[in-house]
DNA sequence: ATATATAAGATATATTTAGTCTTATATCGA
DNA sequence: TCGATATAAGACTAAATATATCTTATATAT
């Protein structure tokens, strides 16, 4: 019952971006670097973050990604579930039909609830907040590589 | 991000064990059976139910399981955790160390409080409650046959 | 055209989960 | 005491999932 290890990095990789603002061309290699990934696997959670419209691919020699949304609009939530798929922390949340009455069972509804919580607590985290202090995921300061300055931090 | 089969299964378990009361004595075979729980596995949930104190397992010709504590004093939280161990949502909840600097991190934070959150919602959930309703995960009626008498029936 | 970057899917490895099997031990009742 | 029956405990197998890498193709700037 924890986020997978791709869910932490697509996390890490649009924090990284969100710290670049909106828009900002990054290059897979830096985010790999950066955010200790292994490049090959970003290039799959990123294609998974494009299919949900969070960032955007540049192919060619100068490519990379960027977010197509401004920081405060993308929520951990929507993060999370564009690799994970939607959250269900038990199996009859997901799929009500794999128990024979779940609108009365009372374990249910507790799952019910549960997920709930869970999926606000995450949908009210946005990645402008996210961005704005030190994340322990990420290395301390994205603008000793010279081309970007996040706040006038350092 | 989802519960285990195990920890599933040692619900069940304890549903069932807590519709016949605390201290009454059930067979291993009928709660595999009415749970839908394979027996040999059920024995290695059951030996943790127990490690935990929730549980007593009788050895021997009439043995079997049987709650030590009032259903209404073992939560749901109390079983999933005996099963899959403490809940944490994602690695650096469990293990801080695993980021360089947890106290100030956002993303930590986030985790923490929904981590809380979900912790704090099993464990308002207590079996005395969960068992007096309909339960999905359990076979209809286990009082179908009278009052339970393991040693009697084949 | 070439160099460099990502795309996409196939493949390989590791870890976890799920379930089974075997041997040992405990208890009851004949 | 012995045999029948139940659980104990851990080894073992199988399956699923997660993690990571590799290969070939495609896109872009110069």
């Amino acid at each position: 019952m924890r986020l997978t290890r791709a869910g932490e990095y697509g996390i890490r990789c649009v924090l990284h971006l969100a710290r670049h603002g909106k828009g900002t061309l990054v290059s897979r290699k830096e985010i790999a670097v950066r955010t200790d990934v292994p490049p090959h696997f970003l290039a799959k959670i990123a294609q998974q973050l494009a299919r949900a419209g969070i960032i955007e691919i540049l192919q060619g020699a100068t490519g990379g990604y960027r977010l197509l949304t401004d920081p405060s609009k993308i929520t951990l939530l929507a993060v999370i579930e564009a690799i994970i798929g939607e959250i269900s922390l038990n199996d009859c949340v997901g799929r009500p039909e794999s128990c024979h009455n779940s609108a009365l069972c009372t374990v249910h509804r507790v799952w019910n609830k549960a997920n709930q919580q869970l999926r606000a607590t995450l949908q009210e985290a946005n990645f402008a907040t996210l961005a704005a202090e030190d994340a322990c995921c990420l290395t301390p300061f994205p603008e000793a590589d010279g081309h970007n300055q996040p706040s006038g931090k350092k």
